[in-house]
DNA sequence: GTCTATACCCCGATAGAC
DNA sequence: GTCTATCGGGGTATAGAC
């Protein structure tokens, strides 16, 4: 009995699984304003009411595939990171017997890295995730911690960099009205960081999509040939911006 | 007969503007990827064959209306600029006989704030230039140069800050090959300015849009509250990344 | 849980009368 | 330049048999 049970879920969720990929490709030959619950069942050889019983309707299915996104750009800024206990991307740690921790500004650089390579491997779920909005299609409250997990990876950096008292605060007066956005942000998330820091993160996580997206949408066309130097260059100042000092051993 | 050929050109051009007119109240109610042209014709009480004759195509109508849209916001940008001969949104000149020039970081943050102003009143537009492409489109030629205009009206102002010997370069090294795309852009666009501000300039163009891409699709959902000040303080901030810096007048 | 069938909509584009 | 009619597709969602 709980065997049978067992089975009937496990081919459950491969029918589920199947059919968000199936759903995965028809966004990008589509979009995700037009994606079609009909066209996902003829290319999984199903009769279209089938699906019903595993989406209740279109919005659900594009649900999980939004959140299966955050997700996974989210795993992508975090294993892009070579300062976290997982192995990374190996980055180019210093050789020897105990390897020199990477520092600060390397780490920020290679989580945005990390963030446009997936972007760059999966534009339409990108897409789905930053760019326009799907019309009438209403997210759900549970989009929104996912949501975070990209802005989550690049405060530890920062975070880490603040712990070890390397962190410069930037310059320059900080409007009350912003200072306290960003002391309820990070109550809210359970963060401690100077204020003019935490404003200078959140206006940086969305200038860092910017340019993500500006490659990813076409705006560089004829602008920018040489993406991936202009990429790294451009998130290297913007690791200046939010206080983090590059170290006199890190790559120009 | 040109008075009758002129009141048919009226005619046209009136029929032409209708069109475009309802297909903008499309765009916000369905998206652009669902725009239709048979909604457009049911809307303005015509057979949808004969909108054929005004646009040959569906893709003919997108065209227009993104070119459209990036001419609107690059005037939008323009009349934001108090430094320019036009009268502008007025900002906050000094009153008195001879009113002081504007600042260069206050002229940025308007030209800014001009942007994004644009882009809140006419959110669908906005997502049509800058947002997910429309599957299927592929933009002519002729749209690229109109896509600048923006661009333009913030390299007027470091150009002129420039030009008055008040530009502080970034610091820190830039990589040959960005050094070189800003060269051959800078060729083509006949601009002179010192490489790495031009860098500079091209990713706080994308950052700027980033900023104003998150407030519009909803990611500063529950994460910034004070939109106005939030922007105004960020985009000082891309002021002084390319090289602006407030003068004492400056307010803070 | 899958199927067929169905109700009731939508679309782009063209043909040919007026 | 506008119309009706048409071709040949597309869609969401449900009902009811198996």
């Amino acid at each position: 009995m709980t065997a049978i049970r067992g089975a009937r879920e496990r081919a459950r969720s491969e029918i589920t699984a199947a059919i968000k990929d199936e759903a995965r490709t028809q966004l990008a030959a589509e979009g995700a304003a037009k994606l079609s619950l009909r066209a996902v069942a003829r290319a999984l050889g199903m009769a279209s009411s089938a699906l019903y019983r595993y989406f209740p309707s279109r919005d659900e299915l594009l649900t999980a595939l939004i959140l299966d996104a955050y997700h996974a750009i989210g795993a992508a800024a975090e294993a892009a990171d070579p300062g976290t206990a997982g192995v990374g991307t190996g980055g180019s740690a210093a050789p020897g017997g105990t390897a020199a921790a990477p520092g600060y500004v390397e780490r920020w650089v290679a989580v945005c890295g990390g963030v446009r390579a997936w972007a760059l491997a999966h534009p339409h779920e990108y897409a789905l995730l930053y760019g326009t909005p799907v019309p009438g299609y209403h997210a759900p409250q549970t989009t929104t911690a996912p949501a975070g997990r990209v802005a989550r990876a690049l405060i530890a950096v920062v975070g880490d960099a603040h712990a070890a008292g390397v962190l410069h605060e930037p310059p320059g007066p900080l409007p009350e009205e912003v200072a306290a956005d960003v002391r309820a942000l990070m109550a809210e998330l359970d963060i401690a960081l100077p204020a003019s820091v935490m404003a200078a993160l959140v206006a940086t996580w969305a200038q860092l999509f910017g340019l993500i997206s500006f490659e990813l949408f076409g705006q560089f066309h004829r602008v920018v040939e040489g993406r991936d130097t202009f990429f790294a260059h451009a998130t290297r100042r913007l690791a200046e911006g939010v206080g983090l000092v590059a170290e006199p051993g890190d790559a120009a």
